[in-house]
DNA sequence: TTTACATATTCCTATATAGGAATATACTTA
DNA sequence: TAAGTATATTCCTATATAGGAATATGTAAA
């Protein structure tokens, strides 16, 4: 994003889908770059650079063997996103919001025309 | 985000920090732009910008009352990034993931060098 | 000590977008 | 109708960054 954060938050390195897609495969087991690629399709670099803004956000880390590099999902740092979402939960369910909002879009339409 | 999404989803909407104070300031009560205007500090076309992201992610809705606009928050778009979450809160808690990062690669490092 | 493999990094470019200033729109009241 | 208030939009600029290509780094094997 232009103008504001110069790093990586959690909630920004999250919201990028392709992240998101590394993080649900990294679910459970440790993988290596190579094997990243091979389940993605990306391309190595590719690979490599988004795991580099989840490791710098800390949401990954590495295990280095021989040539190879498995990275791990440190589910941990995605906490602060569930206790900032957790603050709504108390407020779904209600559904007819936006039925609300018609409905008065249009009560309030209709007095003035008519 | 460069050379994607051409359009706000609810994460990208929630990534940047100012969108999710002004999602904070909405919980429970509707509040008019001017309102927010005020609790922000922020100039009223920035507070309407935002605005106008989150309301095309579907994060808010909009009330018109005069020529004031009330706005409040839809909650329950927020479930996808609970549910998202959730995935990994069995995962929560291996606290030692980066302790045994760092001695393996205290153990490596150890190896080549002496 | 070359060669091959695994991964990271650099360089480049296109683009989305946050922020600021100015302006437009819409509604209300005098 | 004119003036004032509330809000949205447009225009501009700076900047972060995703993606691609090429290259560098590091490690193992021949």
């Amino acid at each position: 994003m232009p103008r504001t954060s110069n790093t990586y938050d959690t909630f920004t390195a999250v919201a990028e889908p392709k992240r998101r897609e590394l993080i649900e495969k990294l679910i459970g087991d440790e993988l290596s770059v190579s094997r990243l690629v091979e389940i993605t399709g990306w391309s190595q670099p590719m690979v490599s650079k988004h795991l580099s803004v989840l490791k710098e956000a800390g949401l990954v880390s590495e295990r280095k063997e021989g040539r190879q590099r498995f990275y791990r999902v440190n589910a941990n740092e995605l906490k602060p996103i569930q206790i900032w979402v957790r603050q709504f939960e108390k407020h779904w369910n209600k559904q007819f919001d936006q039925l609300d909002e018609y409905l008065s879009d249009l009560h309030g339409r209709g007095n003035k025309n008519e």
